[in-house]
RNA sequence: GGCGAGGUAGCUCAGCUGGUUAGAGCACGGGAAUCAUAAUCCUGGGGUCGGGGGUUCGAGUCCCUCUCUCGCUACCA
């Protein structure tokens, strides 16, 4: 009973702590405290499409490699001790025949289910491209209804810009990697945009008012605006080391973003869902939030302290506040129809039920400091977190100029933030805009929190890591790649050393680097760095280039729904079965026993390796650049125009001589 | 308390509208190859699918129940 009762407060304190977060910006201490006992990271919708890709993948590869195997009776008799084990064994050996009928039977299909198995090659020993295609199928199975919901508002005629932004970053103290995290992602889903041909404009900044930055300020003798100068140019400085492609960087503080919250506010006025009255409660400076009296209690020490155990004062005052109650009909109407409004899935139907318990005004102002936008003909006053910072999307492509070069880029496609900020994104903002009589944004995406260890990052622990060190000690674009494809994106995830190695050195280094490097080597040492003319193409020359060329649709469809993740799985499938083909066709032999054909098969491999290095340019863009250097691919054709198979590599021209581009990950000490 | 999502190999996870023998990656064991950044390829062992009922010819896959985990949210004191 007792035990419950505690744990019911500490919910609640955990609880009101994350709705505080605030003027935290991106991801607040509080908030993120939620997180900390989870263990296993929260499986949703994302999951779900993430990992059927997968599944047909390697399920398919299987089939394959079980075909080309001995028939396994011949070694059931090895262990005979635990009937269990006989049983077993015999079971999986009548599965591996029966799969080796299926998949032969599939092979052999008259007629293709869909049209997206088009590009299925007649005939092969290989039945991992049907594979490419049952996965593409799958996942359009999945994501395909709201792909469409996605492209519904705005066909592809109307629009061909794309509007991206990342949450701005509360500059109060140094970067933390779940900013870095928060840049690379949508840096990712940004570059991926627009190698596909899309106008990207590309959005990140800082929110630099409120309390919080004025008490930092204080303590170390300088201005708000000095210390959010300072920081706001560690970020900037660590979004150009991470490679960030944002098209500007803004700053709350700047005088247009005062000029467009204040013209936001006026259309939120004039349209009758602004009124003044007063704001009373339990105030912690240090939180900067009001608690319920019953959130608080007095102390030994005879201070009352709220739930995050800082000291709290009764304040009064007058507060202008929103009229969030009237939109509540309205939030829903758009949930419903724009069933892809918000992502994951998950934090969708958080937000729907969340709205649809009903909605209270907002108290947007604030007469207790003074380091902020000043509400219009009422100076005492100075906004209160959200309007002032939601309204930086739009002041970033010129508003309230509505005949601004970049205006047009409104309303916004996609706004990437942390799962912390959800609400504030799905519910306040659209609501802010209607009442503003602004277009909506079309999506937002939450993704999850990052964990060192599977433990929040914080300085008692001693976990803390600097992403600038993470980029110095393994790369940016292995820093990248790894965020990216570990982390299915939406999920929390979790970070340590060994995975990072172990992804530097066997999906880089020794999958993919070491492809381009083994057969590049060859055309250098054996063909004078020429690219070899190939010959007539075989069957598995066919299923191979077909995999490759059915990379680019896989990507576009995992993309369209921001899991990251399965785009790379989906190229490094094709990584895994190039040097699986590289393997069987084995040219280093095929230089003696038949030349023409050795040819051929690094033709066919050369033109993977391209495809491959030009879809995984949002990723990993340094790397990237290099690989298509050594394949001797002119800068403007390594858009996404170039994949798909309508355009091959061309034979003769000499390639440079290959340099490793993705070294392997070397323990300082062993070095 | 309400709503929602989950509990499948050592770890991370796939398993669509129920169908013959439950899968992958990583890790581990064995073998092959030697072009390559000692990088690759093949192969094996290992789960009775949280517990218990039920429906069905047949359930990881549907229903009930118990239990545990996680998220959102309300309220009491």
């Amino acid at each position: 009973m007792v035990a419950k009762a505690k744990k019911k407060a500490s919910k609640k304190g955990k609880k009101k702590a994350g709705q505080t977060a605030a003027r935290n910006g991106v991801k607040s201490k509080a908030a993120s405290k939620r997180w900390k006992s989870s263990k296993k990271s929260p499986k949703k919708s994302a999951k779900k499409t993430a990992v059927r890709k997968r599944a047909a993948n390697t399920k398919a590869a299987t089939k394959k490699r079980r075909q080309t195997a001995k028939p396994p009776s011949a070694k059931k008799t090895k262990k005979p001790t635990a009937k269990k084990a006989i049983g077993r064994k015999a079971r999986k050996g009548a599965s591996k025949a029966a799969k080796n009928r299926t998949s032969a039977k599939r092979d052999t299909a008259p007629a293709p289910k869909n049209a997206t198995r088009k590009r299925r090659p007649a005939t092969s020993k290989k039945p991992t491209r049907s594979l490419v295609a049952d996965t593409a199928q799958k996942i359009r199975d999945v994501v395909g209804g709201v792909v469409t919901a996605v492209l519904k508002p705005f066909t592809a005629a109307q629009r061909d810009s794309y509007y991206i932004t990342t949450a701005i970053v509360y500059p109060n103290g140094a970067p933390h990697i779940g900013h870095a995290y928060e840049a690379i992602a949508t840096d990712a889903l940004a570059r991926f945009q627009k190698l596909d041909g899309k106008d990207v404009f590309f959005l990140t900044g800082t929110d630099e008012h409120g309390q919080k930055m004025v008490q930092t300020a204080q303590r170390e003798n300088i201005s708000a605006l000095e210390l959010a100068t300072r920081n706001a140019e560690l970020l900037r400085k660590l979004d150009e080391t991470l490679n960030i492609s944002f098209d500007r960087f803004i700053r709350t503080s700047e005088p247009a973003h005062h000029r467009s919250v204040q013209e936001i506010w006026k259309r939120m006025e004039a349209n009758g869902d602004i009124y003044l009255s007063s704001y009373a409660g339990w105030y912690s400076v240090r939180d900067e939030a009001y608690y319920a009296e019953d959130e608080t209690a007095v102390g030994e020490d005879k201070v009352r302290r709220g739930p995050q155990g800082t000291p709290v004062e009764w304040v009064e005052e007058k507060s202008y506040f929103f009229r969030l109650s009237a939109y509540k009909d309205k939030l829903l109407a758009l949930y419903e129809n724009q069933p892809d409004f918000i992502g994951p899935d998950s934090r969708r139907n958080e937000v729907m039920s969340f709205v649809k318990g009903g909605l209270k005004d907002l108290s947007i102002s604030r007469t207790t400091f003074d380091w902020g936008v000043k509400v219009p003909n009422a100076s005492e006053h100075v906004m209160y977190v959200w309007v002032d910072a939601l309204t930086n999307y739009i002041t970033g492509v010129g508003f309230p100029d509505e005949n601004d070069k970049n205006w047009h880029y409104w309303p916004a496609d996609l706004h990437i933030i942390g799962k912390d900020i959800i609400r504030f994104h799905a519910v306040y903002w659209p609501a802010f805009l209607m009442s503003a009589g602004i277009p909506v944004q079309k999506r937002v995406y939450a993704h999850g929190f990052l964990f060192n260890r599977g433990e929040k990052m914080s300085k008692s622990v001693g976990n803390v890591v600097d992403p600038f060190n993470l980029a110095t000690q393994y790369g940016v674009d292995q820093v990248r790649y790894f965020f990216l494809r570990e982390v299915p994106f939406g999920q929390d995830g979790s970070y340590n050393h060994e995975a990072i190695v172990a992804r530097i050195n066997a999906d880089l280094a020794n999958d993919f680097g070491n492809l381009a490097q083994r057969s590049l080597s060859m055309i250098a040492k054996q063909h004078n760095g020429a690219l070899p003319e190939p010959g007539d193409f075989t069957d598995t020359d066919k299923a191979i280039l077909a995999q490759a060329d059915g990379m680019i649709d896989l990507a576009r469809t995992a993309m369209s729904t921001q899991q990251i993740h399965q785009a790379l799985n989906a190229i490094w499938a094709v990584v895994a079965e190039a040097n699986r083909y590289f393997a069987g066709e084995a040219p280093w032999a095929l230089a003696k026993t038949d030349p023409v054909r050795q040819k051929t098969v690094l033709y066919v491999t050369a033109e993977v390796v391209r495809q491959i290095a030009i879809l995984a340019q949002p990723a990993m863009p340094t790397a990237c650049a290099k690989m298509l250097d050594s394949l001797g691919i002119p800068a403007d054709e390594r858009n996404f125009a170039m994949l798909g198979g309508h355009v091959r590599i061309k034979p003769g021209i000499t390639l440079p001589a290959p340099t490793a581009v993705f070294p392997r990950y070397v323990e300082p000490s062993a070095a």
